[in-house]
DNA sequence: TGACCAATTTGGTCCGACCAATCCGGTCAG
DNA sequence: CTGACCGGATTGGTCGGACCAAATTGGTCA
């Protein structure tokens, strides 16, 4: 049983989220929300102080007003992308582009501070992507651990904190895309042993070439999924 | 007079990245923390809220208890700044780094999917940029203008929620260096006229170099102000 | 029509109480 | 002596009612 100031904040966010009320509206009171949820006040504040926090809301002495989207934390794009049936194409594609952004980011910040085990450790990351027989499991497993030791060797807290909370916030919503996606191309490999190569030479413009074509090619097969898992929903929709 | 949950949260906060309680130590009870502060319980449940929702603790029935760094909120950054008499300066020079970043980010995306109009907004920025005669004041107003055309033309909500974010918990801790800071140099008028440029011809590459230039440039110039403002600490401190 | 004032509403805080899950210390069997 | 077990104390979650100060609202009056 999950905590009753947990599921008014979720309510008050999908009313949000639909539209039920707009930006700069201004909330029922919290003694009518108590009234609605069947709750105590004291739960609706709780509640309401997780919406502010969630950037959601905005909360003063006389009302509570509907803060607009580009206002809200990042902790929030989790609740965007689980509105409706599936999650907004749009909005997946936006934060790719901007994972990949971070990551190349993460990368030249690794290679200018990092260690050389650090560096070396990002290599073996980075063979096993260039490996055209390793399973499939193995490889989507290898992207992560690529992406975490970045990361970790980027040494840039702030950095760490937004890739984290991006992923946190990405990954339990792209599940249903796993069966749809397609195999790693030829390309994939190529870019990979570009990768490799570039870290070996510390040439941070090839770095950055391989990693935009690493997450070019990522960003497609993804688009390329959804549009198949959009194909099964309406197959499964006719046929029912 | 500021609310008490808020002033709450905010010992708490200063006692959890002072170091008082360390990652995964448990906090005090509720009823312990509200006889601390001299509040009731429910307040001090109000700041715990806040504390969970910047990523600080992590509250279960049982205890609360301390998470690490990077497991913190974005939002948590500016208090991180906040911490002893003069902000982090790996930090601050971490921000700007991934500020850069995200910038380069937001101008490939506003040249591939942006309209003429934007570009040319964006353009216009970057001309003031590049007028040598301009008064620092507009210049560095126009600094802050271009970065966010730049966020408004990419188009991209993450990325705008990120930068807004990194930006509002940045700016107010390095007020105080504004009366170090340089006249900006020759190097960046040529970055500024480089930028112009690139966005005339839509050319990405020209695009990305020239705005690490403009960072890079920007970062070293906020280096150079940290140690003249910590110079001059020290030398309050002796005359006093 | 517009400025002004009072009643109402709203968020912020407090008190005391109860429940269920968790944690902790002692007990008992192996 | 060790480890599983169990019951009481602790802790977070919820409830109800109450009061205050600030903001909102709507009507009044100039």
């Amino acid at each position: 049983m999950t905590a009753k100031y947990e599921q008014i904040a979720g309510g008050l966010i999908q009313d949000i989220l639909s539209g039920r009320y707009l930006a700069q509206d201004r909330l029922p009171s919290e003694r009518d929300l108590a009234a609605r949820f069947d709750a105590n006040r004291g739960a609706v504040r709780e509640a309401m102080k997780k919406l502010e926090a969630l950037g959601f809301v905005d909360v003063q002495p006389g009302g509570a007003r509907v803060r607009a989207r580009t206002e809200a934390s990042l902790e929030a794009i989790g609740h965007m992308l689980s509105q409706g049936e599936l999650p907004d194409r749009t909005l997946i594609d936006q934060i790719l582009v901007v994972m990949g952004g971070l990551m190349n980011v993460a990368a030249e910040e690794a290679l200018r501070v990092g260690s050389a085990e650090e560096i070396a450790e990002i290599r073996k990351r980075a063979q096993i992507l260039a490996d055209e027989v390793a399973d499939e499991e193995r490889h989507i497993l290898a992207r992560f651990e690529l992406m975490r030791s970045l990361m970790e060797s980027s040494n840039n807290l702030p950095l760490q904190i937004i890739a984290r909370t991006l992923l946190s916030e990405f990954l339990p919503h792209i599940g249903f895309l796993a069966k749809y996606a397609e195999q790693p191309s030829e390309a994939f490999v190529i870019f990979a042993r570009q990768l490799d190569q570039a870290l070996a030479n510390k040439d941070a413009d090839a770095l950055r070439a391989s990693f935009s074509g690493l997450f070019d090619l990522n960003r497609q097969t993804m688009q390329r999924a959804y549009e198949l898992a959009c194909a099964d929903l309406v197959q499964e929709a006719i046929s029912s």
